[in-house]
DNA sequence: CATTTCATGCAACAAATGTTTCATGGCCGA
DNA sequence: TCGGCCATGAAACATTTGTTGCATGAAATG
């Protein structure tokens, strides 16, 4: 049985949070929430914030293994002890093998991530954006792993024009979207290296068509961009590891329903909040409430 | 008496410091030099570990402007507080409009998410990756906008574990799948704010069951990582927009397929290169050549 | 239904906290 | 040299802190 990850002490408590009375696990999650306010106020301070008495908190702290509240709000507090420059971000230059070998590897690649993104164009997307802010309809395809770009876009665009955006295949065989592809209308395309098929064919049909085809890809020469009125580049292969990155295309993504949103103005912010509160209404999400 | 320009208490401390008794500079250097544990620690514990007399902290404050040394510590505390709000927020309203307000918003949004890259744990990421690999049966979940990264996941640890990996509610209702889960297996799920019963069920149903919980989410305090085995941390308000950045959750799925595959060897190479060969038989990839 | 267990709030407790007072000793100006 | 001034440490103070014993009530157990 593999040990669960007792590193910090918030991971002890919330490992052992669900198996917890009522009001220790209330006082528990008051904790996780606010821990910064757990090393620095009092523990009847903090009592009287979470409306609960001052002695579930020491119950707390003894019921996932510590001698009393003390004794966790000292670990809490050396937990967060800032200059501790985060054990492992030492730059392990063992990248072969070792102990730690593999958070060397997420380090690395978490930072050439970062180091991508600011090289994203900006200017084309703000363009592309407001192609999209101009459409009358806006199409969207990703296959494979790009699927999950696509259904991002997908999502977030539909939620403040719900009517007029839609996954290309959603309803049905590819071909029969590809033939509904009108002037006026937008088609995003998302792939990289290698590029699929399917994506080119999307892409291919929206240029026949007359739509304004937006391409999100990693090379000026993707196929998917021949034709295209907007290219987003990202650097897929910005990144060590065995798949491509898709943190620049994530990130383009975001980028462009945000500015799309904005150029929306009034209306869109309108439509968010039908939205918003449509979901709120059917209960999807849980009450903030803690 | 006038209180002096009270932009930060260090600084007011530093200002004030040369023109201060002796024994005062010295408990005055001390307090710069470890505010960390002039807020978490008590007044009678520092005065010991710095060798001074208690009451020259009391009489530092006083010497500085505050009622006492409560206040001062005050102080400190708020201005070491984690700012809840990105250090960018600030400088987004400064070009609100403007000729090139779109790229500025574009631009800022990269920044931002750049700079939220590093700051994700490695190591729970590496932790979680051991316990995936050690899994018999991957189940993963996610909903709304974080069902894109789900996807994501899953598509990637299909290409080397294709019969053990699973999306929650791809092939029914999620609750026949809730009943599934078995010891040995892992789940992960994904989520952040406002957080979705959906997921929040999946959860409790992975922790019910015995199987590892795996949680991608924005807080520890978030209702799907209590209880979980590994909860890896992402900043989905790091930037300013309008929906929460999804860039994080997709550098953390990305991290945790790539060390998977890792910790996978041989053998995880070797399923990847026959799906390679049978995506390629099926002609899914357009050429390379031309 | 009777009994036990347990979660929970209240109140009293001892320990620790920040503050104040007082005595001491060094320093500078008459 | 004397007298006032102030920095400084030690001890006493009132408050606040974390803790614990006890009573209550609800839920589980037989």
């Amino acid at each position: 049985m593999a040990e669960p990850a007792k590193s910090s002490p918030l991971s002890e408590l919330r490992i052992a949070l669900p198996s917890l009375p009522m009001r220790l696990q209330q006082v528990g999650r008051f904790v996780a929430a606010n821990d910064y306010d757990a090393t620095t106020r009092s523990m009847r301070d903090l009592a009287a914030e979470a409306g609960a008495d001052p002695a579930a908190f020491t119950r707390l702290a003894k019921a996932i293994g510590y001698s009393g509240w003390d004794e966790l709000r000292a670990a809490l507090t050396e937990a967060r002890r800032p200059s501790q420059t985060s054990p492992f971000s030492g730059r392990a230059k063992s990248h072969l093998h070792g102990p730690n070998s593999d958070v060397a590897l997420v380090t690395d690649k978490l930072v050439a991530e970062a180091a991508g993104l600011p090289r994203i164009p900006a200017q084309p997307i703000a363009e592309a954006a407001r192609a999209l802010h101009d459409a009358k309809r806006i199409w969207i395809a990703g296959y494979r792993s790009c699927r999950s770009v696509a259904e991002l876009l997908n999502y977030e665009l539909r939620l403040f024009r719900p009517e007029q955006v839609q996954l290309v295949g959603a309803s049905g065989p590819d071909d029969l979207d590809l033939g509904a592809f009108r002037p006026g209308e937008a088609v995003i395309v998302v792939g990289f290296l290698p590029y699929t098929h399917a994506s080119v064919r999307v892409a291919q049909a929206a240029h026949r068509s007359g739509a304004t085809l937006i391409a999100i890809a990693d090379s000026l020469a993707a196929p998917m961009a021949e034709g295209a009125d907007h290219v987003l580049l990202f650097e897929a292969a910005s990144s060590p590891g065995f798949f491509p990155s898709l943190t620049g295309a994530i990130a383009i993504a975001q980028s462009l329903a945000a500015v799309t949103f904005s150029l929306g103005g009034v209306v869109a912010k309108k439509r968010l909040e039908n939205t918003e509160a449509r979901l709120t209404a059917a209960s999807t999400y849980v009450s903030e409430k803690g």
